[in-house]
DNA sequence: ACAGCCATGTAACTTGTTACATGATTTT
DNA sequence: AAAATCATGTAACAAGTTACATGGCTGT
């Protein structure tokens, strides 16, 4: 829905043209949430099916898409309506933690440590987007922006507190705890 | 890949039946992210068809399923490597204030509002649940918990930052920025 | 017998996503 | 003329999701 529904506010705007509408979107992020051509037009003809945007103009191969009525009011809606519950979605990290505790054969710790190393990386790259912003650089983009650094934060402090919880529950765990050995699966 | 990789995950313990999967899974996340019995059963397939997953055993309509080799590496594979960025996933709230900061004609500071109060009665529920368990109770459970509860105040956090961003900027508001009137919107 | 649960499955659909094809215009 | 870029689009697939159908077994 997110893309859908980002195409659709765009054209609440103005009429674009398909790439106008990508281009649009990837400033409007920076570059941080590519957004394949294809799947502009894809998105744009299933909008155009469900009657809420329909061809404006064609000169010459280039399409001019436009809002309808009924696509204006869904815009009014999203904007007005809160997303829906940030609990709901299934988080794949979570879930990997979740069952991880359940089975035996499992060194949580480990998991737990791959995943923080993952995470500190991705907040330095971010960190560092802030200090250099790429191109757009205004209002969007650092909203943007925020809400990554914020994101990731989280998920490392929540992570610190798997790991103390963990260690506190007086869960069976492997044999080498004391020191943790480069286990390395190979194919 | 969520689904497919937990189930996964869960016939790496031991095999089992379809509705045996979606109890295990919905008893690990203590009913949070309910799981749809049909779609145990088509991602089971889609298993089955990637070679991960083999039918042990059927006994009276009762279908055993077993993890291959080959599914017990992918497992392992995924324990191993951490959940692909935080920050690649296109996040809707996100991506609607982005979007609403360059439109003139949307009242952010609305938005945000509407937005932060849906996210308040959230945490309010969560954190009850916190204090009332439902049946699981176990470590699995309190580590789904912490990681909602986290999230949410993260984006509430988020919210608050948006919001002094916001103000700081000289965006062109609407007219009514003095006294924030409740300007609903009719449909 | 009937209600209700256990258990399996399928058809149909949505959203996201990519790889590929096509043609026009512009630059080198 | 060749390469690059603009611009459009389609076929095909992955993953999630639900509504519905089927049949067996159990308790009342």
């Amino acid at each position: 829905m997110s893309v859908s529904m980002s195409l659709l506010a765009m054209l609440d705007e103005r009429p674009m043209y398909g790439l106008e509408l990508k281009n649009v979107f990837e400033e409007s992020t920076g570059g941080v949430w590519p957004l394949n051509v294809g799947q502009v037009y894809t998105t744009i003809s299933r909008l155009e099916r469900d009657g809420l945007v329909t061809l404006a103009e064609e000169t010459d191969g280039q399409k001019l898409y436009e809002i309808t009525d009924a696509g204006r009011n869904e815009v009014a809606v999203w904007f007005r309506q809160p997303s829906r519950g940030a609990a709901a979605t299934r988080d794949e990290i979570v879930i990997k933690l979740s069952l991880a505790v359940l089975k035996p054969t499992i060194d949580v710790t480990t998991v737990i440590q791959s995943e923080r190393k993952a995470l500190l990386q991705e907040l330095q790259q971010y960190t560092r987007l802030k200090t250099d912003p790429p191109t757009g650089n205004d209002l969007s983009w650092e909203i943007l922006l925020d809400s990554i650094i914020f994101k990731i934060e989280a998920r490392v402090r929540w992570l610190d507190t798997c790991e103390t919880r963990i260690a506190r529950s007086n869960r069976p765990e492997l044999r080498h705890t004391a020191q943790p050995e480069e286990s390395e699966v190979h194919t």
